[in-house]
DNA sequence: TTGTGGTTGTGCTCACAATCACAAGCAAAC
DNA sequence: GTTTGCTTGTGATTGTGAGCACAACCACAA
């Protein structure tokens, strides 16, 4: 399996084995084998074992896969080995909701900064970040953060990761339903809540 | 192209399309090649017209696609030329985040009840609705609506998801970071905002 | 030391989606 | 009416990922 090219979907999926692997690291199970862990995602076994092996061999032939050092290895693979830290634009109800998600903590992710460019929010504090000016982005390049989430309306996204990507963010969770356009370095995933739930008429 | 199955990828870019007609038409634009489209879009052309063909000729050769109607089409492909009336289940943070998100709108989706466990949040309004008690849930039998956005813990989540179906709901958008066990013929989307975001540095 | 049950790792095959190349066809100009 | 330019619609090709079957291998027991 050396010399692979490592599949875009396998990255996706990898997040999801992390997850797995820490919760039954939680429960004390010491192995699981692919069978086991694919009823538990409602995959298939050879698919898991496809997977993992893209990035060496993780298992024990007969016994399965270590949950505590396989959890430890996905974690180094996605470098979420090290608290990743990101800031957020957007300080409305959504972007709130995301700033208090429990969820980002089991892979890493610390809230680090928060901007908005409404004057009623700019100062108040939001868990423990206060929020920051639009404008002050730029300070970010001395604070060598890389990730940002962006939540904000769509007419503002694109000026908003102009400002990031120029304060030298890499990476941006995009929950705006807009293209964002930006150098081909940085990543940009979007997530389109209302067209997500669009494709669900058509299928019932 | 007549008999053919359609993609399920066609019909995830199928909301794409008819945000961009919707826009187009507000712009008074009558006509768009799918040059121009896949230039917005950042798609190729030959994508466009092959996914636009399977559902029959909806252009006009020399000359492009006529927005109105064609957004009409995709409309009504996608059933969302009559307003889709959705349930939401949890009215924390995110829940409240995702009623108030005026993105629906263009899809013609409808909040048209809220329900939570908390009594400190039974009784209260939000936007038009008032919050109900998740007990409550067997009473949309009545109701006849088949979507819910499912915004509560990923403990919660699977019995929220029960009642749900057993209500006669036939598509969740579920926004815990878990898998839903359901029955086949219910339609589930899952939006894990973490596990997005725990790709992102894999890239970076 | 050898045998056995069980599980991984992976080459191969199949299915599906993206892309290409070109014929078909429409509109407008002359 | 005919020609020209442009754009669609689609069969054929290529690329990518999923699934399968089996060889390789480990741990443990006898």
């Amino acid at each position: 399996m050396k010399y692979h090219k490592i599949p875009d979907e396998t990255i996706k999926r990898m997040p999801m084995y992390l997850r797995a692997f820490s919760i039954l690291k939680t429960q004390n199970q010491e192995t699981i084998s692919s069978q086991q862990l694919a009823e538990r995602l409602h995959l298939n076994p050879p698919q898991i074992r496809k997977d993992l092996s893209y990035f060496g061999a993780f298992g024990t032939r007969g016994i399965g896969y270590p949950v505590s050092s396989t959890a430890e290895q996905i974690r180094s693979i996605l470098k979420l080995d090290v608290s990743q830290q990101a800031v957020l634009v957007g300080a409305g109800r959504l972007g709130t909701a995301i700033a208090s998600y429990p969820g980002f903590s089991m892979f890493g992710f610390d809230i680090a900064a928060i901007f908005d460019n409404d004057n009623n929010k700019i100062g108040k504090t939001i868990g423990k970040n206060l929020v920051e000016n639009v404008a002050e982005i730029v300070t970010l390049k001395a604070r060598n953060i890389r990730l940002a989430i962006l939540a904000v309306p769509a007419n503002a996204a694109q000026g908003c990761a102009d400002a990031l990507i120029d304060a030298g963010i890499k990476g941006i969770l995009n929950l705006s339903p807009c293209y964002l356009n930006v150098p081909k370095r940085v990543k940009v995933i979007t997530i389109d809540i209302a067209m997500e739930l669009g494709i669900l008429p058509y299928y019932i």
